[in-house]
DNA sequence: ACCTCCCTGGCC
DNA sequence: GGCCAGGGAGGT
């Protein structure tokens, strides 16, 4: 059983009713803990679904009650085994939700894409997707119809040992392309699991135990402009395709 | 298929 | 002070 603090309102906006976050969860149970790309779908008690997503700058932790509280500290999960969830999130571009099946159905939720570790297409299913495309290649691994789970990092990752530009219009990519950028997002996915993830300089993002995630000494094209590429030594390029930052090796990437 | 906005904090 | 930042939605 839990019950839920949200000190800020912001983070309970995408509800109707933002006193829904708590209403609705007090004294129910979860039944399952799930995750869809970026999105945590936790099935609790009464057919609702608990969305949770940690925007640019949130995080979750497990605290005891009356442990001092970090700073941005918006949403206190309380349960009856004496530990206690809190959402941390200074710039508040993370939510929490909480819907019936219905509002889960007019949810974004539910245009959500297959999940890029679990349920990654097959080739032919993205070759379809991609056909008579105009958009950037870049553009569309970061839309979450598609596939759920890339942002801004692995999408650069990708692209780059899958040896594909980023402005790429994505109609443009032959069968041999889609391929290897398919195998591209299992094989960078998984390696940033392995190494626990992309912490950077302000150590935003952590491990649970509060180590730094090892990934970004192992990054090939996000964040190295001007460092030369770790395939061919040419200077990485950086760019900036529908507003992010892109970097992209003007040598291995066609 | 683009832009802008939502926020706070860190860096130059 | 201005610029930048792991994301996503909404409007043109």
């Amino acid at each position: 059983m839990i019950h839920v603090e949200v000190r800020h309102p912001r983070l309970a906006r995408r509800n109707e009713h933002p006193a829904d976050v708590r209403d609705r969860l007090l004294g129910r149970v979860i039944h399952r803990v799930g995750r869809r790309g970026k999105f945590l779908l936790v099935d609790v008690e009464g057919d609702l679904t608990w969305v949770i997503h940690l925007g640019m700058s949130g995080r979750i932790e497990l605290a005891y009650p009356g442990q001092l509280e970090k700073p941005h500290t918006h949403v206190v999960v309380g349960t009856d085994r004496g530990q206690e969830m809190r959402m941390v999130d200074p710039r508040t571009f993370g939510f929490m939700a909480v819907y019936t099946p219905e509002e889960l159905a007019r949810s974004t939720i539910a245009d959500l894409g297959p999940d890029a570790l679990h349920d990654l297409p097959p080739t032919s299913v993205w070759a379809q997707r991609l056909a008579g495309r105009k958009v950037a290649i870049k553009t569309l691994l970061l839309d979450q119809r598609l596939v759920a789970g890339l942002g801004n990092i692995y999408a650069d990752e990708v692209l780059h040992r899958a040896g594909i530009r980023p402005h790429r219009r994505a109609g443009s990519l032959t069968r041999e392309e889609v391929n290897r950028l398919r195998t591209a997002v299992r094989l960078v996915l998984r390696a940033g699991l392995r190494w626990g993830g992309t912490s950077l300089g302000d150590l935003a993002y952590l491990l649970p135990d509060g180590r730094a995630g090892g990934y970004l000494d192992r990054l090939r094209a996000y964040g190295r402009e001007g460092l030369p590429c770790r395939r061919d030594g040419a200077p990485i390029e950086r760019t900036v395709i529908g507003g992010r930052s892109s970097f992209w090796c003007p040598q291995c990437q066609q």
